[in-house]
DNA sequence: TATCATCTTAGAACTGTTCTTGTCAATATA
DNA sequence: TATATTGACAAGAACAGTTCTAAGATGATA
């Protein structure tokens, strides 16, 4: 699906060069990238892309659900262009954020929820990735 | 290298004034405190109190298993004193964080783990309490 | 193509965190 | 006791990530 279409669905939401660049790379990105590897990314097809728009835009994109914000990462903040539900494995010594395809059932949980409006959640596991253990063998 | 008898195994971690009232402060708390809360908490006793010596000590406590490093609010670290295994509820309004005081049996989610080594593992669930939703209501 | 709201850029400003420096106290060693 | 070592403190500089500002540019639409 063209990603243009998106414009009949919130005409306020001008595609840009720019946004359809950061759009392009984020999209099947697996790779949980924060700000910074947008702008790195995206600088090399428009070298005059400025931090300012890649927040905007990752901004703009989180809040139409287009992607989301992962807390994960205690150092800086990370994007997830798979809004499908999933849970996440990061490593806690490279960083690394691995998607976990599937949902757990948690509504059990709902007993707990101590007078919240649930939203959302969010299951993360941390440890040490194969490549990061490995290296540290070597 | 001596190793260290069990009796001693801390006498490297000296319990001044700074950190007894930061041990203090952090004690019983449920607030999921930021380093800028127990430094405004503990500087009205000790009012020569540094950031510094908040971040060292926090640190040094996360380090011994004393207290844990939260990662849900995307904003600011946050600790928590209570090292049983529990989860998070979370207010994206306010970003008050409540406990969930029990243990969810995620075994199962073994097969999903990636190569990685599994070391902690934290379910958080996300939405708005019930002091927000009455406050918006008003 | 004229209009208007939105977007982009560049850089400043801000916030939370870490690092550096000088000093001191407590402990270990001779 | 004298001396060395270690750990801790305060103050503030430095740093990284993020947000804000101002002004001009651009995209969507009629």
């Amino acid at each position: 699906m063209p990603v243009r279409s998106e414009k009949h669905r919130d005409r306020r939401f001008k595609m840009t060069p720019q946004r359809l660049a950061i759009l392009d790379y984020l999209k099947g990105n697996v790779q949980h990238p924060a700000a910074d590897d947008v702008f790195r990314a995206v600088r090399r097809k428009y070298p005059t892309m400025s931090f300012a728009t890649v927040y905007n835009t990752l901004e703009a994109l989180k809040k139409r659900g287009m992607v989301k914000e992962l807390t994960g990462d205690p150092d800086k903040k990370r994007f997830d262009p798979n809004t499908s539900p999933h849970h996440h494995l990061i490593c806690t010594n490279c960083r690394k954020i691995v998607d976990i395809p599937v949902q757990f059932d948690l509504d059990f949980a709902e007993q707990y929820r101590e007078g919240f409006v649930i939203t959302g959640s969010h299951i993360e596991f941390s440890g040490i990735c194969l490549e990061c253990r490995n290296r540290s063998r070597a």
